[in-house]
DNA sequence: GCTTAGTCTGAACAATTGTTCAATATAAGA
DNA sequence: TCTTATATTGAACAATTGTTCAGACTAAGC
């Protein structure tokens, strides 16, 4: 990350300069999620954002920081809506089912990357850019690594007989399911005219379930 | 695509220059997995390849026909594998189930993207990025698209029961989880030391056929 | 109100980008 | 063998790239 955050403040950030630098972010965040990484110049983002090129690198650094920036920016509300979504099921003492821990994953990410504002629906593209792309590995584990421990942890024991590499794999599985969603739902030909998001989800929920439920299960691996 | 494939040709292209190509071909599709369209130069290209810049040029016409070219090299032997395979299991005249259609549009492109020769590595990333990327559009379109609206109208005939959309959305499920295998295989973390590929494309399958059969089976659809 | 850390501007840097062109070497077709 | 279409070279083009810097502006903290 830039080295902005290391370095010690001797004054707060004037609250017009905090809008600035979020402006340059939602900017990057929408351009880095049309055209990619290297498809996007720092200079087109200044001119989205209404300001000088090197008023990008004064607020964001160099152009990889600015990029791990912008991920990371949604990141960690986004893990928050997943956790207290699995807490308050799981402190809800009953309907702990498969389903139900996957839609407390994959429900805040859908309903906001397929319904809710631009900004979010930008992010949505650009994660599933970033988990492509071997490049942003470091970027995406330290992002989204530690979340999808946790709810692989909660499947493996609702499926005790699953092993570790079963559980992970079907996980990927869905993981590339819900992004697709986000990024290529265009791929689904028909899926234009129904513009019902709801409908989406709920289709990859009941795919991810019965396939969990087939790898996961007490089925007999090896034959 | 290239201009030169239009221009009246007066001199059959001698074996060498045909070598020439394929070499650029593959330096490129090397390249344009590893980093990106936007993230490759002509000039890197150039280099691995081994020849002039002027020459990628001259064999490839613009960098945007380079890449098609790139992709469609493979993609008719490719889909070719794939149709015959649904051939060969439509005339064997029994054990036409969901899953053995599923297997055949997916072992052919598992097999070697996973198991054989660098190139077809390669090729699995670089189909993994045209697919998330809406740009590309056109270009999947063009390449894969015939094909797998054979196996959609295959798969529906299976389950007349499923509407056109609950097919084609399991399908784009399957197809992402087969892709992220390919390309982000990395992500399924313990997976680096079981290096036995069937595995992973046997739990694709058994993951997939569970799902198809949930979203496309003879449930209600709207409860 | 003064001081100055922090914000912002405008311009410039060197490096790299895709593409083009004239000239040379090579080999196909007569 | 001779002609010439094609393959290949080397150099150059203008445009764009990420980054930097000195100076002007603004407002936070005393």
């Amino acid at each position: 990350m830039a080295k902005a955050e290391v370095a010690i403040r001797r004054r707060a950030p004037s609250k017009k300069s905090l809008e600035t630098k979020a402006r340059i972010l939602d900017a990057a965040e929408t351009l880095f999620a049309r055209r990619g990484f290297d498809g996007t110049s720092v200079r087109d983002i200044a001119k989205l954002a209404g300001v000088q090129v090197a008023l990008v690198h004064h607020h964001g650094g160099p152009k990889e920081d600015l990029f791990h920036q912008v991920i990371s920016r949604r990141a960690k509300p986004l893990s928050d809506l997943r956790l207290t979504a699995l807490e308050s099921l799981k402190s809800a003492g009953e309907g702990l089912t498969v389903r139900a821990v996957l839609a407390c994953f994959v429900e805040p990410f859908l309903d906001r990357t397929l319904k809710d504002e631009a900004p979010w629906r930008a992010y949505g593209r650009l994660i599933a850019l970033v988990s492509a792309d071997e490049r942003w590995r470091e970027i995406a584990a330290d992002c989204f690594d530690p979340t999808a421990a946790v709810f692989v942890d909660e499947l493996s024991e609702l499926m005790p007989e699953a092993t570790r590499l079963q559980v992970s794999s079907a996980f990927v599985f869905m993981v590339s399911g819900m992004l697709a969603l986000t990024a290529s739902s265009w791929r689904i030909g028909a899926v234009a005219q129904s513009d019902d998001a709801a409908d989406l989800s709920g289709t990859l929920l009941d795919f991810c379930e019965a396939g969990f439920s087939s790898v996961c299960g007490g089925a007999n691996p090896s034959a």
